[in-house]
DNA sequence: TAGCGTCTCTGAAACGTTTCGGAGCAACTT
DNA sequence: AAGTTGCTCCGAAACGTTTCAGAGACGCTA
């Protein structure tokens, strides 16, 4: 490995001008840069950002903290904040907690020895214990996405989980339904709560009665919600539409239609939180509550950069996205 | 930020035996370990990575380069590395290059100044001007997976892609098709090449004609590849099968079926190379070749981790997979 | 008692940068 | 002619670790 010392040598100059050269970080003679830029390239130097980091007191690194990359809706974060991050100089380090909170405190950890500049996370089910031990975890900004964390003043992007729930019973509502299913994850987490909310908050604003039979609980995850589905198309009075509440719920959902011998949308309607590409792909054309997921990633590495840089400061923002709603194929006028 | 030195002086001991203390690297008093934990605990003291891997010279850092991280079968690869590096100790660092030539020679340079231990790529479309940069531009280990690179030795992990394609076909012949299209990548990329061959080649074992029309090349992009399928739906004499040959194109081939009325398989069988979870979630359950993703990503984690700690040495060696194939509900035999 | 191992621990050098006080020199001002 | 200013460039300190030669203390043998 060529260094400084070796350039400096090579170019018959000191390291400090070498170092000069390449930051420009002050005025130099044309000849001395032309030597330097010479003896750089014809050593293949190549400056070391492990020193440069050490010495500089920063990485230029980020973190990136999120269940799963595996899951669609989190790869579409992590490509959009990787954009980001180039653009701005930014290298990402990745770590997926697989929603496991040892992991996730491991990988906070990770961050802290790291010595990343900042971190983006998606928090997973944190007990009181986990808050205390992400404050002391991470002394670099920290800023939250598509999840939160109740009680903790980080800066957040968040979508607007009420409005995508409760705007999904009303175009349901709207098409005649009353009979209403849920398929929901685990109450641990900031936007199952929230989606449950907006849904019951939907009914309780059209005076239908809550169906406690009509919330089934999964786990975000494609097994346990085609079980919960399973339940709620078992029911012996079941729900005309079934609302998803997630990507992975929505793929339970589906398989266990497809599995049970029901047609969508002619003997139930669906649909979901989360749009992807291949909703058009397949039939049925999948009706959903689209997120903008990627302006929401993009606005979460500003916001995170301008805290590293110091372009802003103040108390933590929360920024709440409003969905979309999508019509498509998988959902029908309830026709009596 | 609270250094060695700072919990060697809490402690009342020289900044070396807490070095030991922390790296057990040589037999201590229980006092003496005592006193530096004791100090550790009370400073909150976490190592700094950074002045760590300057001394030592290695980063415990790995880096990551693929494509695009949004396509499921990239994200499936990072999942399955970054569990390897967790396990290992090693950390992850990410790069998509959005199969840009340009952006992926600066991933690369970027993993140089960073210093990381090794290198694990999914190369893009390189010219020979690539490979040279490639080979200059890294000095640590690089393994490659999913595709691979004409004329250079570092180790890989493939699918045996000609196989994936040639079992398709198989298939297809075996159910009476004949006229059988297929939906191609760029012939850049080694993985098309050799699924285009596959195809060919299993053509010609089973007598049939090639016919040029049936071969229609998109790019691995649902965009590109829907008005690849679009030609060949349009054709007077269509063919009864599509092999569609990645994810994406799957995307492209099915949304390009749906709108322009094609059931399938009904009217047109399609099966793809590449599984994924809502393969069975939606109407017609995708026949597919699977390919053990996960499998191959760990392998090529272990390979990397090989090398670097120098476990294994010798020539490069290209590890081909088997494909599986999942008979489902988007293929039929053909009946006249 | 002197010499010698053994066991702990200390202190300093080194990793490859950045940064900054100051040296050297030429061109001005007075 | 002496002093001042401005422009380049140099050299050394510092960032937080790891590592290693060696200092001290202790118990043993001869």
């Amino acid at each position: 490995m060529t260094t400084l010392r070796d350039v400096a040598r090579h170019a018959g100059v000191s390291i400090g001008s070498v170092s000069t050269v390449i930051n420009n970080t002050a005025p130099v003679s044309p000849a001395l840069r032309a030597k330097v830029l010479l003896a750089i390239d014809e050593l293949g130097y190549v400056p070391d950002a492990v020193a440069r980091s050490l010495k500089m007191g920063r990485t230029r690194t980020i973190g990136l903290i999120l269940p799963d990359i595996t899951n669609p809706h989190f790869a579409a974060i992590a490509g959009a904040i990787e954009i980001a991050c180039d653009a701005a100089g930014y290298s990402l380090l990745l770590c997926n907690t697989m929603d496991n909170p040892t992991k996730e405190l491991r990988d906070l950890r990770l961050m802290r020895t790291q010595r990343v500049d900042g971190v983006i996370l998606v928090p997973g089910v944190g007990d009181g214990d986990y808050i205390g031990e992400l404050n002391r975890a991470v002394s670099v900004p920290i800023v939250l996405i598509d999840r939160t964390l109740p009680g903790l003043d980080f800066d957040a992007v968040v979508l607007d989980n009420r409005a995508a729930s409760h705007g999904l019973v009303d175009y349901f509502v709207r098409s005649g339904h009353r009979r209403i299913g849920i398929v929901i994850g685990p109450p641990g987490i900031s936007i199952a709560k929230q989606r449950l909310e907006g849904y019951l908050q939907a009914l309780a604003d059209h005076d239908i009665d809550v169906e406690p039979a009509y919330i089934a609980h999964g786990g975000f995850q494609p097994e346990p919600d085609y079980h919960a589905t399973a339940g709620l198309l078992a029911l012996r009075r079941r729900p005309t539409a079934i609302m998803s509440t997630s990507y992975h719920t929505t793929i339970g959902v589906m398989k266990a239609l497809l599995d049970k011998g029901f047609r969508c949308p002619n003997d139930i309607s669906v649909a979901g939180i989360d749009d992807f590409v291949w909703a058009t792909a397949f039939s049925p054309k999948m009706t959903v509550m689209a997120q903008p997921i990627a302006d929401m990633a993009r606005h979460a590495a500003q916001r995170l950069f301008g805290r590293i840089s110091g372009a802003i400061t103040g108390p933590a923002e929360v920024l709440v996205s409003p969905p979309t709603l999508l019509v498509r194929e998988s959902t029908r006028p309830l026709v009596d």
